[in-house]
DNA sequence: TATCAAATAGGAGTCTACTCTCAAAATATG
DNA sequence: CATATTTTGAGAGTAGACTCCTATTTGATA
């Protein structure tokens, strides 16, 4: 009859530790970079042991990663079918970044930052940047009726990447500039034909 | 009056060690995994002290390299000044593959199949991509008579690197295709508005 | 409250890239 | 041939990510 909680006190203990090893490791990368840093000082600063800290990340590397994509996948698969890939992935674009307070947008860029930033998370994100261009292969493809294999396809998902990708470099070196605006506007103008 | 040779004894050898330490590195690489390739094991396949691979190569990343680029940045600035962009960028390319033996090119391609397929070498290119890309951006700018900061030049910078880097992630997976073909295709297509 | 299960601290230990030092060997030079 | 300079081998040493073990604590359960 008592009151089963939501979740166990373990659970959010374990939730919350998980957090705060991610906030405090996050801090440290920004305040003085990501190899200069050591995960003792991360375990310090967030007062657990070393080990604890690769309980909750298999890596260090995994300390800066949290999973984007899913939402703005979804939100390209729902896009209005009559719409060209470009003009589809705007729209996805659009509707995630909606969805997200400014604190998230400013939380993710940092993300970005980071992970345009150092080489070592470069690498990591390896797996995350061409898993990305695959699965949106496959939807620009279900959406176009074509074969995934397509070599169409293929380059309008690369043209689509290096366009977003070039804007996040200009971003992250100048976080004043709004992003989600100006990856729209680059965007148009990829699909305007790039005004050659 | 003895002959002064081109090159004392000392360089060549220097330069004959080099060339074998990064020979058996690339070999090893390939057969059994970069990450599973410790730099003893290439000391000994190259017959040399540990030591000395790092006197020649300042990291183990550093054994995969080759600067490539410059050829191509050269090409790109004496194209024809009345192409367009993406003209000039396939103008470039032909030349510069067409001044390279079979041998070079399979050798290119198997770095860069390296390059994309090991995490860890990923991470090292990104300066290398990065600048790359504002290598080709400054280029194109002053082509163009625009300012580097220019968005459309951006733009287009970003959509020429993402159609060319699919196409490398086609072609590292299957190396039986044409690469240099294929891309120059894939640039036709982007010339061409990517058929939207 | 008593018992059980899970999580943690603490620390010892491994692995490998990378550094440093020094003496020996090879090469250049007169 | 004699001397100076470079290059090398050998090995000890460092650092930091990551693993593994054990005793202790902490939360769940009845």
């Amino acid at each position: 009859m008592s009151d089963r909680p939501v979740q166990g006190l373990r659970e959010r203990k374990k939730a919350k530790t998980r957090a705060l090893i991610q906030k405090e490791a996050l801090r440290l990368f920004r305040e003085q970079g990501y190899a200069e840093t050591t995960v003792e000082q991360i375990a310090e600063a967030a007062e657990v042991a070393p080990s604890t800290v690769f309980r909750y990340f298999a890596s260090k590397e995994e300390l800066v990663f949290i999973d984007q994509f899913p939402p703005f996948a979804e939100a390209l698969n729902a896009a209005p079918a009559e719409l060209n890939p470009v003009q589809a992935v705007r729209v996805a674009m659009r509707e995630v970044t909606a969805g997200q307070t400014a604190e998230e947008i400013a939380e993710g860029v940092e993300r970005e930052r980071l992970m345009l930033t150092v080489p070592e998370l470069w690498a990591a994100s390896l797996e995350n940047v061409s898993g990305t261009l695959r699965t949106m292969q496959e939807i620009l493809a279900r959406r176009a009726g074509r074969a995934v294999s397509d070599p169409e396809i293929r380059n309008i998902t690369g043209a689509i990447t290096g366009v977003v990708f070039a804007v996040w470099l200009d971003w992250v070196k100048d976080p004043v500039m709004d992003g989600p605006a100006e990856v729209d506007k680059a965007l148009a103008h990829l699909e305007a034909g790039l005004g050659l």
